[in-house]
DNA sequence: CGTATTTGACCCGCGC
DNA sequence: GCGCGGGTCAAATACG
């Protein structure tokens, strides 16, 4: 009964994605509160044993019925949340295309290494192609087609060194960059939108629990494939690791997860520093308690790890990504990413980003990555970046 | 009977 | 070259 009730809220919390009665139409629905309220007025006859039952169910009812309430308004403010998040998105990713470009005019006259030479080119065909990086469309890049030309006029063409074109080679990194989510589960695979046709099982080593191949089955073509296995440590945690982009339309609860892993794993390509070792070095991320990164397997992955308690220890230099808007008791119930489980885990993913970039350290991480990304050697005021960046977040978020 | 799952075989990369 | 481990294939099997 209380499982049902916890279950219940926690499908409240992070969205209906199945047919049924949802909480509006129930709030809505001739059975309201007051309908209620006035089947348990004193005037019942107290010897009626039934109309006790009946008073006790009603109160019961009453007490949940005020709780989804609340619990629909918190909804409805995590979804705002997560609007907010993809319009600051959009808005971050121009400014880093935008500072690259502003980047480039400072060090034109000098030549410019490669890394810089295929950052223009990339550029170039985001910009034919209406997209960047990871598939995210633009509305418009502030850049016109001098710029871009004039930047390609000091990219000599006849490079020895054999190069990929940028398109292929921003697929082939971001098919091969994986991104993992820790959860604890007893079901055999989380919900996360999508039609998976299991083609493999084999029993990996070091761990007692098999792994389990899926495929993508939502498009004929799709590359997609998530790897799902027991946590050897704690077999009450899934880890189920996502590799390759999706080629075709996503139904609305796949979209988000979709969305958050490529983000993810771009970051994971674009965002980080590498160090001498070929360790990625992840102290300069926000959320390293929750977000860790592996360059040390064939394939870089990055973990979202969905298995911690939240605890408020931001004091003490480490703060939980669902802190802000998760309430303790969803976080910590059981069985929350279950495949029984009425709510999506898409919704808990886009909140996770959506805590992330609502974080007051989001922005420094940002200005680390772009100036990893920029290079030490650079022209630009990087306290200017980092003025900028917080500006914008601090607007956005107020 | 069509579709999904299971499972042993096979392929390939990597380290020794 | 060989063995090992991860990943995939495909025939057999289960299921609705």
């Amino acid at each position: 009964m209380a499982w049902a009730t916890a279950e219940a809220l926690t499908s409240n919390i992070f969205g209906s994605t199945t047919p049924g009665r949802d909480e509006a139409s129930l709030l809505s629905s001739p059975l309201t509160c007051l309908d209620l309220l006035t089947k348990i007025s004193p005037s019942n006859k107290p010897d009626d044993v039934e109309s006790d039952a009946t008073i006790k169910n009603n109160n019961k009812y009453v007490a949940l019925t005020a709780e989804l309430h609340q619990m629909n308004i918190e909804n409805q403010h995590l979804r705002d949340l997560v609007e907010k998040l993809r319009i600051n998105y959009k808005d971050l990713e121009k400014r880093v295309v935008w500072l690259k470009q502003k980047h480039y005019k400072h060090e034109k006259n000098d030549e410019p290494s490669e890394e810089r030479k295929n950052m223009v080119e990339l550029i170039e065909c985001d910009r034919k192609t209406g997209k960047i990086g990871n598939g995210v469309i633009l509305d418009r890049i502030d850049m016109d087609d001098n710029e871009i030309s004039q930047a390609k006029t000091t990219t000599p063409s006849s490079n020895k060194v054999p190069r990929l074109n940028s398109d292929q080679a921003s697929e082939s990194m971001m098919k091969k960059a994986r991104v993992s989510v820790r959860a604890k589960s007893e079901a055999s695979m989380i919900s996360d939108g999508c039609q998976w046709r299991k083609y493999g099982q084999k029993m990996a080593k070091g761990n007692p629990h098999p792994r389990a191949y899926y495929r993508c089955t939502m498009g004929t073509t799709c590359p997609v494939r998530k790897q799902v296995q027991r946590c050897a440590d704690d077999s009450s945690v899934l880890v189920t690791t996502y590799e390759g982009q999706h080629d075709h339309p996503l139904p609305p609860a796949a979209k988000t997860m979709a969305s958050t892993t490529t983000s993810a794993a771009s970051m994971l390509l674009s965002g980080p520093m590498i160090s001498a070792d070929g360790l990625i070095e992840s102290s300069s991320l926000p959320c390293s308690h929750n977000i860790t990164l592996s360059a040390s397997a064939p394939f870089p992955t990055i973990t979202l790890d969905l298995t911690k308690t939240p605890t408020n220890n931001s004091s003490h230099g480490q703060f939980n990504i669902f802190q802000p808007i998760l309430p303790h008791k969803f976080m910590s119930a059981p069985n929350i990413f279950g495949m029984d489980q009425k709510g999506s885990f898409a919704d808990t993913v886009s909140a996770a980003a959506t805590a992330l970039t609502s974080d007051p350290k989001f922005p420094t991480a940002l200005v680390a990555a772009i100036t990893s990304i920029i290079g030490s050697n650079s022209n630009i005021n990087k306290n200017d970046i980092a003025n900028d960046i917080k500006r914008d977040h601090q607007c956005n978020n107020s």
